[in-house]
DNA sequence: GTGTACCGACCGACCGGTCGGTCGGTATCG
DNA sequence: CGATACCGACCGACCGGTCGGTCGGTACAC
């Protein structure tokens, strides 16, 4: 009845197959133990190969690394431009970007360590890196506060501020939630977050009541 | 007329000043390489003494760290503590904070670096001790809002969200102001961040006027 | 004043462990 | 019989920490 191996699939797909367990275990390493304690020995064991396992399929440890933080951001980013999309109005949008970030963080609490802890403890080389993914977040904040302005919803402002002030606000919050012992739901931060971040850029009053809820 | 040796003071007293030699140059290396990659034969290079002498008087690297963050962070918070406690007004407190947290990271920049950024490479330890940092400042500053929500200058809010919000906020301005090749006076970013903040807890827009210039 | 005993400060060769990466080999499949 | 995938023993660089030893003072006796 059941399978004696589990040897399914062109040897393709099952080289495929084995390379993505590996992605997973070394995501599972990397955001218990963090970089640089992470040894890739754990990664092959975690994924039930070895060593020379692993290096048949990646160069480098730093390259697993690297990719693992890519594509994760990558599904980020697409999310939220995804939910964005949806709303024309900048308010809106903005208040969709804060509530799908807090919501898939919240879900995936591992992948938001990886993100937000660990990759900061990985040595120059990720720092900048990372660096680089703040500074794309802050500045699809910084879009959506420019067309903010230009439809007139708000006062003008330095948008490269206020998108590293939201970025960094959110970052924070995010932050402390992931390292807290039992902490309450992420989302229960949202609409303080959401008040103090519509309000900071001038959003009036009137507004702020209409939002949806969630 | 000039001394042929640089023997001055006490032996006690050129201990200390040998101490604090180490101990300068090991925020110019940490700061420099981060922790890990900091070797203490760097540090004892840059102290112009041997690792021996390193550990003649300190017991570990991690403890040269330790002093480090410690005695950076309890003088910025001192600091703080006492900008803020010229002005009575809550808003002006919380004005006076985040003016004196900008200018002087503005100052030492690479204690900046020290403490926002070569702490977090330093593993698992550390991170501990870092976020505890940040709640504190983070708690410094909910203090403040707590008050001003009191004495009915702003209504009630989260204190502890708005807390780590600001704090994240200000962390991540400065942290990009840290690591940009040829990066325009942090000062700079002052008024808006400021703004932003002020807004975000809802300071009502007449005493947004009539703030002090800086 | 000077010999002597002592001590804190300092030196740097060395040890031991860790870990990323390599390489010669083997198994499995088409 | 090749090629692809995989194995795991091994290498070597690196680095924190140790330890036996040196050296310049200082105190004190005489």
């Amino acid at each position: 009845m059941a399978m004696t191996t589990d040897a399914r699939g062109s040897p393709a797909e099952r080289s495929r197959q084995r390379r993505e367990r590996i992605l997973d275990a070394a995501a599972h390493v990397f955001s218990r133990a963090g970089y640089r304690d992470a040894a890739v020995d754990d990664i092959a064991r975690e994924a039930a190969t070895s060593k020379g396992g692993v290096y048949f399929h990646f160069p480098t440890k730093e390259s697993i690394f690297r990719e693992l933080i890519r594509s994760t951001a990558e599904r980020l980013v697409a999310k939220v431009e995804r939910e964005v999309a949806r709303e024309t109005d900048p308010v809106l949008q903005a208040d969709a970007a804060i509530w799908t970030v807090l919501r898939t963080f919240a879900g995936h609490r591992s992948m938001a360590r990886l993100l937000l802890v660990d990759a900061l403890g990985a040595g120059r080389p990720f720092r900048a890196e990372l660096l680089r993914l703040h500074e794309r977040f802050a500045e699809l904040i910084a879009g959506y506060l420019d067309r903010a302005v230009a439809e007139g919803v708000i006062a003008p402002l330095d948008a490269n501020v206020a998108g590293s002030a939201w970025f960094g606000a959110i970052h924070e919050v995010v932050l402390r939630w992931l390292v807290a012992d039992r902490p309450p739901p992420l989302e229960r931060a949202y609409p303080t977050l959401r008040l103090l971040l519509l309000r900071s850029v001038g959003v009036p009053e009137e507004r702020l009541a209409e939002l949806p809820n969630r």
